[in-house]
DNA sequence: CATTCTGTAATTATTTTTATTACAGTACAA
DNA sequence: TTGTACTGTAATAAAAATAATTACAGAATG
């Protein structure tokens, strides 16, 4: 991964589901986590198109978990965060004129993509519920 | 991981396997990779200490392989560009009055600890000299 | 002893990430 | 029906991380 994103969501999945269904402001959970609310709010407009969060907006708002935390892998998680691949990421230009610079990129994607595959199998193996259990 | 160092280091270190034993200068390498020369050898400098890589100085020197590529496991490379943690990293700092907050670096620190013993086991299953044989 | 390299520090530029400001829209509740 | 407390989102600014550049001392060669 690349990004404090997958700590933020984690944390921001965590309280909710902590919360058992209350409704928790983008102000509070700022709060808890110690960033900038609208940060927060980013976030969970992220979680919530990937189901996993849902939100009531007006006063007395806020957001709760749109399924059960038993269902949420840490590799969904994983997955809606990321934005680039795992290990580094192309804004590499190599030289196209040395045959290594040429083809380089082809390799490490495919080295990055077979060890994503294998960083996510071992997410999957982890919920929501596994990592909020914790707390307890 | 978190940086392109893994991207250079590997480019590097292929680049030196290709070339047999012949120095290459830092101005070549970055070349190839297209970055700065300076960004080279300091990558080199750590290549070096961690005794994959040895240099010469002066003129007509450069660097080459210290050791068989075969004995270079991508583990051992992606061991030597790492520098935080994989999945993110702690400039965190949660509120501790909260019951997550308070505890969630350690879980979070557990977890990646986690993820990254299988993702270095598999890097162990590679070295360099599959990846380079690979531009053959 | 001039030349061509490495090694490294210091500085600047660029890019990425995060915080802040601002404000429209929604829902509740007096 | 209107003030208040929220969300949602865009735009901007600040901060942090990365990379490039400049500079130069020191090493080896011829």
């Amino acid at each position: 991964m690349n990004n404090g994103r997958f700590a933020i969501a984690l944390h921001l999945l965590t309280l909710l589901d902590q919360a058992k269904g209350e409704l928790l402001s983008s102000e509070y959970l700022a709060g808890s986590i110690n960033i900038n609310p609208v940060l927060v709010r980013k976030e969970l407009s992220s979680l919530r198109k990937h189901g996993f969060v849902q939100s009531k907006e007006g006063k007395n708002g806020g957001s709760t978990l749109a399924v059960s935390a038993k269902e949420i892998t840490l590799a969904a998680v994983y997955n809606s965060v990321k934005q680039l691949s795992l290990l580094g990421h192309q804004k590499n230009t190599p030289n196209p004129k040395c045959p290594v610079g040429k083809d380089i990129n082809k390799h490490l994607n495919n080295l990055y993509n077979d060890t994503e595959k294998i960083l996510i199998d071992q997410l999957n193996k982890k919920t929501l519920a596994d990592f909020s259990q914790q707390f307890e």
